[in-house]
DNA sequence: CTGAAAGCGCTTACAG
DNA sequence: CTGAAAGCGCTTACAG
């Protein structure tokens, strides 16, 4: 019977590794070492040790073990939304690329909210993680702050940073937003809406990219801009085709801010009878799978929503391990699918 | 200068409830009293440990606060998939409902797989979680066994366990596969085919309802059901559509197992010219956004995604608090919606 | 290859 | 209301 359970102790009466080396008639180190770096170990004591921990069932305590190696392997990853299909992509190249690793990923909603990214990020810091993951550039002042404190390695995704040391990985929303309205353009559209919502700094970006463009053209006219800060939903896209179409008049395409308000405005075409793009061009932004399939088929922004995840989470490892960083700013690019709707 | 860094020490140099307490002039514990119960301490030490730990910039160490208390405030939650909408659905009534409570919430993605499952649930088991959210009722034996070993509150999610005393909320999903497949008999359609995708439990249980009414029916035809074991897509839906319409001669209903394969089935109908429901009544499950909005739109059952995050969520806190739990089981119910598509 | 000692940063359980 | 002591379960840093 083991000494612990003499004490009055408030453990959980769980079997702990002092438990395992007893059974092993081993030391405590030794049976760590077998469990950890049984390369270590002879083959006699490392299948005694191994025996034990079957019979016994051994969990190991990941607290205990932070605490005494001052390594948590935990990474954080902020997002501003899991019901965006967009942030579900990233993270599941995120997931990818840590899979392998062995690091406990802690994923934390921030709902396009810098307070409750702020409140996320204090209550995960406490976790001591290796590296942070974020969304976008734009963070409050106290995040910034924190983070600098913290000296833990940190890479933005979505975006490019202008700074060239800050690691980022993405593509510049803003000529992402440019090269769409261009192509509207040149299709030969004049009254070029633009649909937005939430108004995200990723959403604030593209429309600058639409502004020059239409100011290039001459086409410029900021009464065709629909700026709702709602939650982009499919829903709202049927609402604000409607806004836009009593409130525009002339229109002949909208550029929708990302593809669920796309979808919205489409569906509410069809509803209404408009031909879609015979009297209305619609396109979109990010390529939801829903969009191929279509009808019409959605023309919009092809962006690299898995790869940015993925390489993100590649590029803080590569920092965390103290690896050569040699470009922090990674641009994946983006593509311009011209299909049905435009 | 703090005795700490004097020593070798392998720690990260930040800062800790010592230095805080040296910094107030109060020992550790009064420190520690101050900010987690300050209730406890007279305003004045209260106070000067605040501004300390300002100063300083004090962040609290989960793992030694973890280690020492035996209390992870930990929640782990499993769920098949991150980029279903179903499971985000879930997800965010899980978040709402923990929110306010100051839990840490582990998300794993078990991607619809056991062996993956039992992996992620070895992994947090180590952070010794204080409660688990689990999808579904069937896991492997080794689950089963590990997860009674370690006497952690289990909810089980998206469907109704069989045994009274398992905590479980959802609806049942063969009454709500019976209750669709009514649905389109009372329609009056006699050649309805089953659409299904992954295979995982809850597809199979919508299959069971789903042979159950036609059987009373007497309508079944083995031959009416596609299963495929491939990931549920849009792409799949329209795919598999081509091969029922192929294969089943008179087909004049689809129940679709899933929302995202009635998006394709739909969107394929339409490229092909094929009426819905006119020709063919298209029917899924779960009623995503889109659902409600698409030409036509999807006549499906209405699940109580967010509801049962959120409920379960709220079991499993009862459960961690000792709480008594009057209903292990809480059925959530269904709904069929009746729209245009069938 | 193996192990005794010390310590990670905090909280429990007491005592005053 | 405050604090000294002990311990949570593990690993580091040595020593043999």
């Amino acid at each position: 019977m083991n000494k612990r359970h003499h004490t009055k102790s408030r453990a959980l009466g769980k079997v702990t590794l002092s438990d395992v080396a007893a059974r092993a008639g081993v030391a405590p180190m030794t049976a760590s070492r077998a469990i950890n770096q049984p390369e270590l170990v002879s083959a006699v004591l490392r299948a005694r040790v191994e025996q034990a921990v079957q019979e016994l069932g051994y969990v190991p305590n990941r607290a205990a073990r932070a605490l005494a190696s001052a390594c948590s392997r935990v990474i954080v990853v902020l997002v501003p939304s899991l019901s965006n299909a967009v942030f579900t992509a990233v993270l599941a190249g995120v997931q990818d690329a840590l899979d392998p690793c062995n690091y406990q990923i802690l994923i934390g909603n921030t709902r396009y909210c810098d307070a409750q990214e702020e409140k996320l990020l204090l209550a995960y810091l406490q976790s001591n993680p290796d590296g942070i993951l974020l969304s976008g550039l734009t963070h409050s002042a106290r995040v910034k702050q924190v983070l600098a404190a913290s000296r833990v390695p940190v890479v933005s995704m979505m975006d490019l940073a202008p700074e060239p040391d800050v690691m980022s990985v993405g593509f510049s929303q803003v000529d992402a937003g440019y090269a769409m309205t261009r192509y509207l353009i040149d299709k030969g559209r004049k009254r070029i809406g633009y649909m937005a919502a939430q108004l995200d700094e990723r959403t604030l970006r593209r429309a600058q990219g639409y502004r020059k463009a239409m100011q290039e053209a001459g086409l410029a006219d900021p009464a065709l801009e629909m700026m709702s800060p709602e939650p982009s939903t499919i829903a709202l896209g049927a609402q604000l085709l409607e806004r836009m179409l009593a409130g525009m008049p002339g229109l002949d395409a909208i550029f929708c801010c990302n593809d669920d308000l796309a979808h919205g405005a489409i569906f509410q075409c069809q509803r209404r009878g408009i031909s879609v793009p015979g009297q209305l061009a619609v396109c979109g932004f990010n390529d939801l799978p829903a969009s191929a399939w279509m009808t019409p088929s959605l023309t919009t922004v092809g962006t690299p929503l898995y790869r940015t995840g993925f390489d993100a989470a590649s590029l803080l490892l590569d920092a965390i391990r103290g690896n050569a960083v040699p470009a922090p700013r990674i641009d994946l690019g983006f593509t311009v699918l011209a299909r049905e709707s435009a």
